[in-house]
Formats: C-alpha cells, structure tokens, sequence
DNA sequence: GCAAAATGTAAACATATCTTTACATTTTGG
DNA sequence: CCAAAATGTAAAGATATGTTTACATTTTGC
C-alpha cells in the first residue's frame, strides 16, 4: 500500500524578510577569501540561490550545508554561525 | 491573488534508517549530564519526539536547534555534531 | 561608457525538519 | 515483582530548506 499526502501550500514570498534567530558571516568570509557567489556554490555542489538565500537572510541552511561552510572557509563553527545575542566566545 | 500549491508526499517511513552525512553525540551528552528526552526537549521547548529522531538519526535538527543543543550542553558546538569522516578537531 | 561578470528577485517544485497524538516496549526503583 | 518512568514506534500535518529556471539590476574592468 503506498500512502500519499495532499497539501495546500502558501507560497514564501521573497519580499519578506524574517528577523532570524540564527547570523552568519557568509558574506564577509566570502568577500574576504575574493570568492564569488557562483564558485562557492559550484565548490559546494550547492545553487547560487542558496548562497545568496543564506547571505540574505531568507532562511537558514541545514546543519549538513552549514558545517559544509565553516570546512569550506577553514573557520571554527562559531565564526560563521551564531545565535543572534551571542558573542562568538 | 493568493497562490496555492498541491503536492503529492510520499509519507517518511519510521523504518528507514538513512545513513547520515552528520554525526551527533546528543545522547552521549544528555546520558553524561543525566537528563531524560522529556525533560531536554521541555528546557529546549521542543518535543520528545524530535530529540528521538536526532538521538536516532532518523534526520538532522536545524542549525537553530543545533546551536541551542550545543548551547544546552555547554560545549563547542564540534562535539555535539561533526561531517561523517572527521574528527572534532 | 560599455560589455561582461556578479549579484539580486521571483516563483514553482521537491524534500527535510518538526509537531502532534497515540500506543508499545524497556528500564528503574521500591 | 510490579508500577512508574523512560524510551521507542508510527503516521499524518505543518513549515523550513534547497533546486531550477528565467530575468533584472548592480558592479567591475577595460
């Protein structure tokens, strides 16, 4: 028996923009090591859009992505992810 | 106008067991500081159910919810979660 | 100042994370 | 041993994360 689900979406709409509990320091490690948005996303086996959607703030990404970052930048974890409120220590 | 979507989902099955690309060490932890599910999921307002599916790897929490997790434990987020095939450096 | 490169917006689609509810099984302590 | 506590299984619903495609706008370099 194969069990399906039918669901009614409301789209995300890209104008909002939603206060996240989580900062990220994508941007400026990025900027800092002179890596474009496209290479980045073609090191990581990942879309543009998803740089630019974490960049901005339009969501965060998963924990895998994430750690994949702070690899990627050669950063402790906490230099590239925090929650808001809180000190890098 | 308002946008709708309808989708299709074939259901999660509780049986299938994924091999991660993370690893976690949450319930070394929480045994360590003596806490049971129910209590960690009531002080990180969550459900006993998601600390069962993180414990078991049956998926990843989201990067807000793994910073709160390494924040409850009080250790650097490293050793709660690492990418499979690394150390905690 | 112009073309190319880089960055941004939009929207639909696909999948992962988390909740809720309801039981079942295992462990613990008296 | 036995009840209570702790842990586990299951499944459907809700929302967050990530991809794809197609353009629009801004920045960079010559």
């Amino acid at each position: 028996m194969v069990c399906v689900k039918i669901t009614l979406h409301f789209q995300r709409k890209g104008v909002i923009e939603t206060t996240m509990p989580v900062n990220n320091n994508v941007k400026e490690l990025r900027r800092q090591l002179q890596i474009t948005q496209l290479k980045m996303a073609e090191d990581l086996h990942i879309t543009r859009q998803t740089i630019i959607a974490i960049e901005k703030n339009k969501y965060n990404p998963s924990l895998e992505l994430a750690l994949k970052i702070a690899d990627y930048f050669h950063v402790p974890f906490g230099e590239v992810f925090q929650l808001t409120g809180e000190d890098e220590s």
